[in-house]
DNA sequence: TGACAGATGCAAATCATTCGCAATAGCATC
DNA sequence: GATGCTATTGCGAATGATTTGCATCTGTCA
């Protein structure tokens, strides 16, 4: 992918305008999570960290995602496995639908739906800050 | 509400249908979840437990919960506070909208979004097993 | 009423995530 | 390039919700 390089820069932009200090760690995972194309847990991205860079830890992992989430850079989403998962947050926005078999992520995205949930938040009286839309599902036999 | 007894009853003949023993605390438990009209979570369910029959003990109440669960009588809901909130699963089907500022949990159904749903789900060659759709917002200031 | 498998309370174990703390290392300055 | 201050790190311990092991109790059915 192309977009890597800029996603980290970003990332890198980011911290540094807001004074944080740019550590070895902190850079190698950046680069995990901008080379990330998928949804994965800390764990998953301490493992892929470690192979880079074996003195990162799962506390600084850790550390690192709350930083980012805090600053919007990450998205934090909670599927039903117990785990938080992680994805950039500089794509457009999408839900998700988990299949219960294979465990596998596909994203999807439905101006329709966005539309009824903004309505039916002001019919209730409300404004939405944010939602969450998660299917979860079986591929469909073909028979 | 005249329905809390009659689900009580179904709570109770589904257990015994399935052979399963009606313990005075599972009694307890049964009946404080009759009642619920509100998404409790297991430590509220066990101080509304506790009030009728002190003998009920928290690991009793998450032993019920999970074999509800189970069972289909209840839902288990996780929304964004770390905790599981129950209701009871003899109800129309229904999302929620949080409010982020009192926590007020608001129910609502809109047939476009289920059918909108399950139209995704078909184009992606899904059949949707479960879903999970929550909003969360803000009263909207009225200026 | 008796027997026995299933259910309970309690404390200890899990599991993901956070935190305290002493040691370390960015980074602005000289 | 060396220095100093402070943010950051790794480690292990703490957290908080939920589960589990086990000895003891109790429904249920004969
Ligand atoms: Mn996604
Ligand atoms: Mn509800
Ligand atoms: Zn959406
Ligand atoms: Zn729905």
């Amino acid at each position: 992918m192309s977009g890597e390089i800029e996603r980290y820069e970003r990332f890198r932009q980011d911290l540094k305008a807001a004074g944080i200090r740019l550590t070895e760690q902190r850079k190698v995972i950046l680069r995990v999570l901008a080379e990330a194309d998928d949804h994965p847990d800390a764990h998953a991205l301490f493992l892929r960290a470690s192979a880079i860079d074996a003195s990162v830890s799962l506390s600084t992992v850790y550390r690192t995602l709350k930083l980012l989430e805090e600053r919007g850079a990450i998205q934090r989403h909670a599927f039903d496995d117990g785990r938080s998962r992680f994805e950039n947050n500089d794509v457009e926005h999408h839900d998700h639908l988990i299949d219960l078999d294979t465990g596998a992520v596909i994203e999807f995205r439905s101006e329709k739906i966005e539309r009824l949930q903004a309505e039916i938040a002001a019919e209730l009286g409300y404004d939405i800050i944010r939602h969450k839309l998660e299917l979860y599902g079986r591929r469909r036999s073909k028979n």
